[in-house]
DNA sequence: TCTCTATATATAGAAAGTCTACATAACTAG
DNA sequence: CTAGTTATGTAGACTTTCTATATATAGAGA
């Protein structure tokens, strides 16, 4: 059988990018409201660190999966908003099909959560 | 709200200690059956390395979550048995609880899966 | 007997990724 | 005009897994 991409030790990763790219994938975003959001449709559950989000967000542009342009606000502020690529929302169908596959093992060896 | 234990950066760790918890909680393993174990019952889908298994097992053991004895089997040949404490299935439920909450939180923000 | 593979545990150092803290700057409300 | 929020970014510490290596026993096959 083929190894997944998404295993345990690469979870982390592929989750962050998961929220990040279904959150952009609902409209432009920039960086900051993408933050603010993800805090606030989760309840306060998720919430991106500064410095873990905007590094993240370089490597899915360099990687060509969401696109990022610069624009301009107000007479002297500049905001980043970032959309997804076709390429990204490939990737974005595929990490999607991948959790299915890791949930779907995990909840059987986890067992359930009757409590 | 209460900030959950089980959020996306420390999600890979807690997924393999309730993987490692789940497994030893249906009767005693050693180290080596676990990880062939896990393997069998996810299809290949999970897979621990040795060299992350071992030193996991020895935290858990040194944070009393799971206690281990070594057995003499065989003339020369000795193998180290876990089982989980009481400490250990108290902490193996509070993980599945958070795994829920983890679960719901996530699902809603990355949506479905449908093709 | 000898050799190769599987079983079994363990550790060291590399690699990957997040976290904390800091730096910079503009906007906004009082 | 000042304090807090918005907004982006980087550096270095920290955590954790991964790869590779070390050691030793058991069993199968030539």
């Amino acid at each position: 059988m083929q190894r997944a991409i998404l295993t345990v030790p690469t979870l982390t990763r592929y989750c962050n990018e998961l929220l990040i790219l279904s959150i952009i994938g609902t409209g432009k975003k920039h960086g900051y409201d993408l933050a603010r959001e993800l805090e606030e449709q989760s309840d306060g559950f998720f919430g991106f660190n500064h410095g873990t989000l905007y590094p993240i967000l370089h490597k899915l542009e360099k990687d060509g999966l969401i696109r990022g342009s610069w624009k301009q606000e107000g007479p002297r502020r500049k905001r980043k908003y970032y959309s997804l690529t076709a390429e990204g929302k490939k990737y974005r169908a595929s990490l999607l099909q991948q959790w299915e596959g890791f949930f779907t093992h995990f909840r059987a060896i986890i067992g359930e959560t009757a409590p």
